[in-house]
DNA sequence: TTGTCTCCATATATTTTATATATGGCTTAT
DNA sequence: ATAAGCCATATATAAAATATATGGAGACAA
């Protein structure tokens, strides 16, 4: 009982003529009576009666018709969700997302035109931290990621660069900066720097502390927030400044200020992680969407 | 994409393992390693990835994986119906019935009975005369039939005795006769007689005459019913008297009553037609638990 | 009725296809 | 470092479906 019986089977049925259905299927004659004969005995059951003038459904091959035809549509709807899939027109994608990153308008833009480009395909969002995103990344938890270069092994994760944020000076409401039209680092040489801890975010870690150095000074090193947005409550608490990107300006909690920083500023390196090696059509759908977004969007009012 | 293929893939999938999926699947690892891929490349999709401690699925794998297991099962369904099917457990019957044979009390009774006994099983019922019920049995319109013999064509019909179910005398309401605890045919010699036409019932036609005949008088024909029951409204409108099967005494229809024949009495002959040389399962049972409800119901109360 | 035509069944040969066997390479675990 | 597990490849074998050729049974027309 293979998928060719079922379609000789619905042939023959709509032909009413092995002779006829042998050729509308491309074959011969006698194979095709001969594997009917086959299915009719293995099945136990004579699908049809042999007339003179051709063939006609028995009660019991009327009853299965319809069912076979069921099978072989199921079929072919398998074979069109298989090339969908493989197109990326349909599929299921499961992005990861940097800390921070949904508040970047350019990102849920790319993504609300993905989903309106490609409707078959379902979307899940995650947010995370650079290391563990990779990992997820690797595990097969995600298909792709937007994430803080650089990433703990270059040698799996593939690193497409997509935009680079400018970074705001994030003051508690009321500090005597709060005037100025841009703040050069140099002068927060005394004010705790609030961070989001270097093993979670090595790249952001690392460019603000190059930028510091740049500026000539060390930061005196603060509490560490979990999250990069975990930054603004600490700082509104008066417990010191932060460094983090443009887009969290856009978090209106109350008692934080953010300030243009005075060349030569920090930057907030984004990029897309994928596995190394693969890159399925929906992904590079995905990726390209992104990039189109990001070069248009060249947004971000401070 | 055949069934055995739909049947790797799920197999696969559900161990992880291509080896051990092979053993279970009662092959060698190769042909099966082979025949997936051969399958990935037709659908253009990996299904699996490859892993040095196995297989898992890719997203279009896991997408397709419920779609697949759902055609396997209805191929296995749609075998369980073939069998069903072919052991008389399932299907339909299309039953076509003399005139007046559901006043029979035993041919309802079998037909719930076997209701009963093959649930699967749907009946269609049609009341029709001998002729065309032996029509539509030869073009398949009809599975079974009880009739009332002889039939058209002996040669494709196989006739089996069912029944002789009596006849009796249907008079006019207040006929001279009403009293009589039994009347003799040969007394019935001066009223025309009402009866189902010979054409449509021969069998029925012959045996009246038959009896008629024996009781020494010639019946002056009346008019003709198209059904049995047909003649009794004919009798009420005092248009003569019938010899109608003693079932009929159940239509309690006013104006007309019935009444036991001395003998020599004709008899109604019923019997199970259907077509020379089959015999389903289907069938076999149902006249098996029609030849037993007739045996066990010897009813017919006069 | 006879001849012819249509259509299905059977038999044999051929080809295609799947499968088994043997082997190699890669990765992980001990 | 060595062994074990697992998948891929190559070749050979076996099984299967199919094509070709032919026969037979019934229907239709003359």
């Amino acid at each position: 009982m293979d998928i060719r019986h079922f379609r000789y089977f619905v042939t023959i049925a709509e032909t009413g003529n092995i002779t006829k259905a042998a050729e509308k299927l491309g074959m011969e004659q006698p194979p095709l009576s001969q594997q009917i004969r086959r299915l009719e005995s293995s099945l136990g059951v004579s699908l049809f009666r042999r007339q003179p003038r051709g063939v006609s459904l028995t009660e019991a091959g009327l009853a299965l018709l319809p069912h076979a035809r069921l099978i072989l549509d199921l079929r072919r709807q398998f074979i069109e969700d298989a090339h969908g899939l493989a197109q990326g027109k349909k599929g299921h994608l499961r992005i990861g997302l940097a800390g921070a990153v949904p508040l970047l308008p350019s990102i849920p833009f790319a993504i609300r035109q993905f989903s309106n480009i490609a409707p078959g395909v379902t979307l899940s969002l995650e947010e995370s931290n650079t290391p563990a995103l990779c990992e997820a990344l690797l595990s097969y938890r995600m298909d792709i990621t937007i994430l803080r270069p650089p990433v703990p092994d270059q040698a799996n994760v593939r690193v497409i660069p997509l935009l680079d944020e400018p970074t705001l000076i994030a003051l508690p409401k009321g500090h005597p900066f709060t005037n100025l039209p841009e703040i050069h680092l140099s002068r927060l040489a005394a004010e705790p720097l609030i961070i989001f801890p270097r093993e979670l975010g090595p790249g952001f870690f690392d460019a603000i502390l190059a930028a510091y150095r740049d500026a000539g000074i060390t930061p005196s090193l603060g509490q560490q927030a979990p999250q990069i947005a975990g930054t603004i409550p600490l700082v509104a608490a008066g417990l010191g400044v932060s460094i983090v990107p443009q887009s969290l300006h856009q978090l209106h909690t109350g008692g934080v200020t953010f300030h243009k920083i005075a060349r030569p500023a920090p930057h907030a390196a984004l990029a897309i992680g994928i596995r190394m090696g693969e890159q399925p059509p929906l992904i590079h759908h995905f990726i390209t969407v992104l990039q189109q977004a990001c070069k248009t969007h060249m947004e971000l009012p401070a």
